[in-house]
DNA sequence: TATAATTCTTAAAATTATCTTAAATTTTTA
DNA sequence: TAAAAATTTAAGATAATTTTAAGAATTATA
C-alpha cells in the first residue's frame, strides 16, 4: 500500500512517515501543496494524507485539482480543530475523511485501514495464481505445505504479478509501482529481484514460472 | 451484470437472490447441478455462484464441465468450512474464488465486486485469424493447445498480418512499421523474418500460411 | 528454355538484453 | 550499538535476438 503524505510541518511529517513505514506502508513525503499535487497526479497512490493549512497551495485546493483530473484516490485531511467546520464539512467527494490535530497514532492507523478497506475492499488476505498463494498479511508465499516469507520489495513485485496473471509487466511499471515513479532505480535492480523470486518459486516447489518477454518485460505462467 | 446462482438450499438461495437483486444484479437461480450446468453453458453470465455440496452433480464437477467447454465465466464457490481444503484449493482456473458458509452479506457482495472487476481487467486482447490467436498481453501465438512466444520483431510483424487479413503487405510497409521509417534495413531482413514466422506457424500446427505476392509483398491465407 | 530477378533458407556474426553472483551499502532489529 | 536482514551496485557470463551474408530455389520473361 502506497501512501502520499503532504505535510509542511517537518517534525510532524517525519513522525507520521516513521509510523507509517513501521506499519509496512510505502510512504512518499512532500512538504508543500505544489509538490503534493504533482505527486498525486501520478495516480500511483492508494491513499493521500493532506494537511489543510499549508502556505500557497492549501489542502483543499490540492484536493479540488486532484478530483478535477479524475483521480479518485481517497484523501485523509489533517486539520486543526478551528479550521475544521467551514471547510472540510461540505466536501462531498465521498472517499474523504479528516482527522483533527493533535491525534493519536492509533486513530490515524485505524482511519487509514478503514479508508483503504472502503476504497477497494481489496484487503483480500490471499491472492492466488495456479499453485501459489500469496498472503497479504504475513508476506508469505505458499505452495502446498511449503512457504517462504518475502521481503517487502519481493512481496510487492509478486503481488503485481499475481494481480495481473498472464500479462507482461514492464520493468518501468514495476519500478513505478514498487520503487516510486520518481525513482532512479535501474533495470538491473529489477532483474536482480526477478532472479530472487524465481529462486524462491523453485524452492517452494511451484510450477509457476516468471517468464521473460525480451525487450518487453516479464509475465507469469503456470 | 447477470449472475447465475446454483444453490440447493432453498432458504439460502432465496436470501441470496433477494440481496443480489436489491444490489441491481440480474439473477437467475437454479437448484441443482444439472440445471446449473445447462444454464452456465449458455455463456451469458458474468459470474456464477456455485454451491459445492449438491446431490448428484456437485459444484466442482459443474465447474470442470464448464471449463471443458471453454467457458471462462468466473465462479464463486459456496462451501462449508469442512469441505474446503481438499477440494477448492488446488483448482487452478485463477478466475475462481470461494466463500465459506456462513458468510456475511457484505463479504459476499465485496467478493462479487472484486471478481467482476478482476474479470474486466483480465479481458485479454487477443486478435485472431482463422485458427491462430495472437495474445497482445503476453506476446504469444496460439493454435489450439500449441503456442510459441514471439520475439518482438516477429510479434510486430504477425500483428500487422492479423490486423490486415487478406491484404497484401509490402516489405516497405513492414520495414516502416517494424523497423522505423528511417531504417536502412534491407529486404532480405524482412524475408528472414517471414521465414522465421512460417516455421513457427508450422510448429504450432496452424493451417494459416504467409503467401508471397512476388514483386509486391506478403499476405496471409487460412 | 535460358536468363535474370526475386525470394527463400540457413548458418554464423554481431549486437543487445538479461541473468547471476558477490560484495557494498543501507536499513531494521535485537 | 552490534548483528542480521534487506537492498543496491557492479561486473562478467550467458543467452536471445537481430543482422548479415551467401548459396539454393523459385518465378517471370525474353
Amino acid at each position: 500500500m502506497r501512501i502520499l503524505l503532504v505535510e509542511d510541518e517537518k517534525n510532524l511529517s517525519q513522525a507520521i512517515e516513521y509510523i507509517l513505514k513501521k506499519n509496512k506502508y510505502i510512504v512518499d513525503t512532500v512538504f508543500n501543496g505544489e509538490d503534493g499535487l504533482d505527486y498525486a497526479l501520478s495516480n500511483i497512490y492508494d491513499l493521500i494524507i493532506l494537511d489543510i493549512m499549508m502556505p500557497k497551495l492549501d489542502g483543499i485546493q490540492v484536493l479540488k485539482s486532484i478530483r478535477q483530473e479524475k483521480i479518485s484516490t481517497p484523501v485523509l485531511f489533517l486539520t486543526a480543530k478551528s479550521t475544521l467546520e467551514d471547510k472540510v464539512i461540505g466536501l462531498d467527494t465521498g472517499a474523504d475523511d479528516y482527522l483533527t490535530k493533535p491525534f493519536e497514532i492509533d486513530e490515524l492507523l485505524a482511519r487509514i485501514r478503514a479508508m483503504l478497506r472502503r476504497k477497494g475492499e481489496l484487503l483480500e488476505d490471499n491472492i492466488t495464481f495456479k499453485d501459489i498463494k500469496l498472503n497479504n498479511s504475513n508476506y508469505t508465499l505458499y505452495c502446498d505445505k511449503n512457504s517462504v516469507q518475502l521481503p517487502l520489495k519481493e512481496f510487492n513485485i509478486m503481488k503485481i504479478f499475481i494481480n495481473n496473471p498472464q500479462n507482461v509487466i514492464t520493468k518501468e511499471y514495476l519500478i513505478e509501482k514498487v520503487w516510486g515513479f520518481d525513482s532512479d532505480t535501474d533495470y538491473n535492480n529489477v532483474e536482480v529481484y526477478i532472479s530472487f523470486l524465481r529462486k524462491k518459486l523453485l524452492t517452494i516447489g511451484s510450477k509457476v514460472e516468471i517468464k521473460t518477454a525480451r525487450g518487453v518485460g516479464y509475465y507469469m505462467e503456470g
